[in-house]
DNA sequence: AAGGGCGCACTTTTGA
DNA sequence: TCAAAAGTGCGC
């Protein structure tokens, strides 16, 4: 019989005495179900120094060295677009494919390809959606231990059938309550105080432990096992709560078969926990791509996508909460917290989940895997399935030695305020150059290669060369989004229904982010595709780019205000900005107006200005206002100052919002977690050679028993008295208001802030002190 | 375990 | 006292 499948997660297993690969997913009757393949045998790619047949021999001869080669055959495939005769090694066990696959080009010489691991193996080869609908021809089997409602053989190859609408997702959001005796919760000393689980079907509840925490795992297994999820949520649960969880368990002796076949959470690929047959979401993944998210936190995200119940989240830190579960009336408040985060994070996944299904059909890295890997990973996934389609052969994964090069072009702005002013871009800059100019790993010309200067394309300043023929890989696969993300953009023009439409708008964002990802991708030493030339070659054209559009734009008679890599912001007169716009006609390379301010500041700085949109709102680029490591007071204040210099036009409404704030902040009259300064610790305590305010912090915390580690945000306020900043630099809630060095705050934080922009309107200093 | 690129501003510490 | 280095986070 045949079985639509919707496929969520992939695993590796066997099945009569063979490595197999199992399809993880929902049909069409919302059934879900699980399909064991054995088709395809693991096996990687050898191209050896020497000649072939004698590699053969060689191996053969050898069964006590490779005992796990299964057979081996000759194959064409392409290296760099360039046909080669290479080895296909097949392999019986999975894990022998890595192992051969750096042991066997040190014994032969040559390299070796295609070290992939069997599900990704299986996906590429077969061309299977993820998070998409595929098919395959099935008959039941029985599987002990599998869960699913149906368990398949797969008796034919299974084929990717399009990526349309998923099914419905049972989606369970969990939290747990940790709190230590002191400082953080560990696991060998202090149980799970409490766990929130929330389901799609509208089910919450909370588990609170009697005695110890056996009874709670055993409960949560329970539950999932009953609501049966497809996606398990919450946040920043890869780092804290899953490992927490998988502790404890191991301490009571308790498995938690959480998997739909009974097998336990384990650490994947990227660092995330995998379950088997579901997909482990942590939302802490999707905080980390949002920029405008300062502290990342789930009350932050959930405002952030504008969920209701964000207002209803209470963000805590440890030691507030070991406060209140200190104090046995107050404990109340921490079960309902992880009951709000629960719910939160619930709606959040039911809010969010769209791009990262979009996400993981255009890579083809399952759902679990996607919203784990970093950017670089998600490229390789997407390119890796290209290369594949075109006979090429894979690099592995190796860590090159890399050389850094020239980047973009930044040009000095004119300081001051100008009015009209319009902002012109080129969209999506980078990999537009690339494919114009077919820039790719195997159109790059050799040094001392020779060949007829009409057939290449000379780069300028570097002098790289790149064949205009045959289409180079990079330019097929920008090609192949470019043209997806057009024939989404088309289906979302004709698409009437709201849900629909959402699911395509957010395809559209992911066909994007994958396409501009590219450029940094090829710059990218850990990228199997890196190849320095490439990203240098699109920088230089890209400067070459936009300085020929300064220099058109100042011949059309435009003020040119500033530049930055690949916009340019001009005085907004439509005729002549239609003239600069047409002048580039080329359909490759098209550039827009994408903004027009009505007044526009700059300082005599780069990367940092304010403009004011025709609707009255203030674009801040750079600036104080949009760091996060300056106090609330000092950012709320400069943005009343460029609110009021740009919208009201008042330097006098500006002083006086200066000077109110310099006032409440020596009354003690701005609460103190405004004047608390955020840093991200970016190595290790003890690797720090300079003694910062947070490595300060962070050493005394971890001395009180707190776990802090590399990029965890530390918290501090400065306080009154002798010494050093980083001496008076205290974790705040150590602090009371009385003790807080109210002219650091003055002095430091509130008139740079707030002189950064006034200086320009001739405002003393000294006008702003008290 | 580490998880695209380079260009730039700015604060604080360091070391002479 | 001052310039360089360290450290962080931004823009595109």
């Amino acid at each position: 019989m045949k079985c639509r499948f919707w496929l969520l997660d992939l695993s590796e297993g066997v099945w009569e005495q063979r490595p197999c690969v199992r399809l993880w997913g929902i049909d069409e009757q919302n059934q879900r179900v699980v399909i064991t393949a054995t088709q395809i045998q693991p096996y990687f790619y050898l191209l050896p120094a020497d000649d072939l047949d004698s590699a053969v021999k060689r191996i053969e001869s050898d069964r006590e060295r490779f005992p796990n080669v299964a057979n081996i055959s000759m194959e064409k495939r392409k290296l760099l677009g360039k046909e080669k005769t290479v080895l296909r090694v097949v392999c019986t066990q999975p894990h022998s494919v890595s192992i051969y696959a750096k042991l066997l080009p040190e014994v032969l010489g040559g390299r070796s390809f295609d070290d992939l691991k069997l599900s990704t193996r299986y996906l590429t080869d077969l061309k299977l959606t993820t998070c998409g609908w595929n098919e395959c021809e099935v008959e039941s089997i029985s599987i002990e231990g599998i869960t699913t409602d149906q368990t398949y053989l797969a008796k034919s190859l299974p084929t990717g059938a399009g990526s349309n609408a998923p099914p419905r997702l049972r989606i369970l959001a969990f939290a747990v309550l940790l709190v230590g005796q002191r400082g953080s919760a560990t696991p060998q000393r202090d149980p799970i105080r409490a766990l929130a689980v929330a389901t799609s079907s509208g089910g919450i509840s909370v588990l609170t432990p009697s005695s110890d925490d056996s009874e709670l795992l055993f409960s949560f297994t329970r539950a999932v096992d009953d609501f049966d999820p497809d996606i398990i949520v919450g946040y920043d649960t890869n780092k804290s709560a899953w490992h927490y969880l998988m502790q404890r368990a191991k301490i009571k002796k308790m498995k938690l078969t959480l998997g739909r076949d009974e097998s336990e959470p384990h650490i994947s690929l990227f660092g995330h926990f995998s379950i088997a047959g579901r997909a482990n979401v942590d939302l802490a993944d999707l905080a980390s791509g949002i920029v405008e998210i300062k502290v990342k936190d789930l009350k932050n995200l959930a405002t952030h996508f504008g969920v209701p119940i964000a207002d209803r989240l209470t963000t805590r830190d440890d030691w507030e909460r070991l406060g209140l579960w200190s104090d046995f009336s107050s404990r109340q408040k921490l079960l309902e917290d992880i009951t709000m985060e629960a719910q939160a994070s619930l709606e959040l996944a039911q809010e969010a989940i769209n791009y990262p299904l979009q996400l993981s059909a255009i890579t083809g890295l399952p759902l679990d895997q996607v919203m784990a890997a970093a950017v670089g990973f998600r490229v390789d996934s997407y390119l890796l399935r290209i290369a594949h389609r075109l006979g090429e052969l894979i690099p592995n994964k190796n860590e090159l030695p890399f050389l850094t090069y020239r980047g973009a072009l930044v040009q000095e702005p004119k300081a001051g305020v100008h009015q009209n002013v319009a902002v012109l871009d080129f969209a999506s800059m980078y990999p537009s150059l690339m494919k114009k100019y077919n820039l790719s790993p195997d159109t790059l010309v050799g040094p001392g290669e020779e060949v007829s200067p009409d057939s290449v394309t000379l780069i300028p300043e570097v002098g790289h060369r790149f064949r205009k023929e045959p289409d180079g890989f990079y330019r097929i696969a920008l090609s192949s989004l470019i043209e997806e993300r057009a024939r989404t953009k088309r289906e979302l023009a004709s698409v009437a229904d709201e849900g629909t439409s959402r699911v395509m708008r957010e395809r559209e964002r992911a066909v994007k982010v994958i396409t501009n990802a590219c450029y940094g991708y090829a710059g990218w030493a850990g990228a199997r595709w890196y190849v320095r030339e490439v990203a240098e070659s699109a920088a230089a054209l890209g400067r070459q780019l936009i300085t020929e559009t300064i220099a058109k734009a100042m011949a059309l008679g435009l003020e040119v205000i500033y530049s930055d890599t690949d916009s340019v912001f001009v005085s907004n007169i439509t005729q002549k900005v239609r003239e600069l716009t047409d002048w580039v006609k080329d359909p490759e390379m098209e550039i827009r107006v994408e903004r027009e301010y009505q007044r526009v500041l700059f300082t005599e700085a780069m990367k940092r200005y304010a403009g004011l949109n025709p609707d009255g709102t203030l674009d801040i680029v750079g600036l104080e206002v949009v760091r996060g490591d300056w106090s609330d007071v000092a950012r709320s204040v400069q943005e009343n100052v460029l609110r009021a210099v740009l919208k009201h036009e008042s330097t006098k409404m500006a002083i006086e919002g200066v000077h109110e704030t310099v006032r409440r902040l020596r009354n003690h009259d701005v609460p103190l977690k405004s004047c608390i300064i955020w840093k991200t610790l970016t190595k290790p305590i003890e690797k720090y050679r300079v003694r910062t305010p947070q490595a300060e912090v962070a050493r005394k915390l971890a001395a009180e028993g707190w776990h802090v580690t590399v990029g965890d945000k530390v918290a501090y306020v400065i306080v009154k008295g002798r010494g050093a900043l980083f001496q008076r630099a205290k974790p705040y809630h150590e602090v009371s208001p009385e003790d807080l060095d109210v002219e650091y705050y003055v002095e430091n934080q509130v008139k740079p802030a707030a002189m950064r922009i006034l200086e320009g309107f001739g405002v003393a200093e000294a006008q702003l002190g008290v």
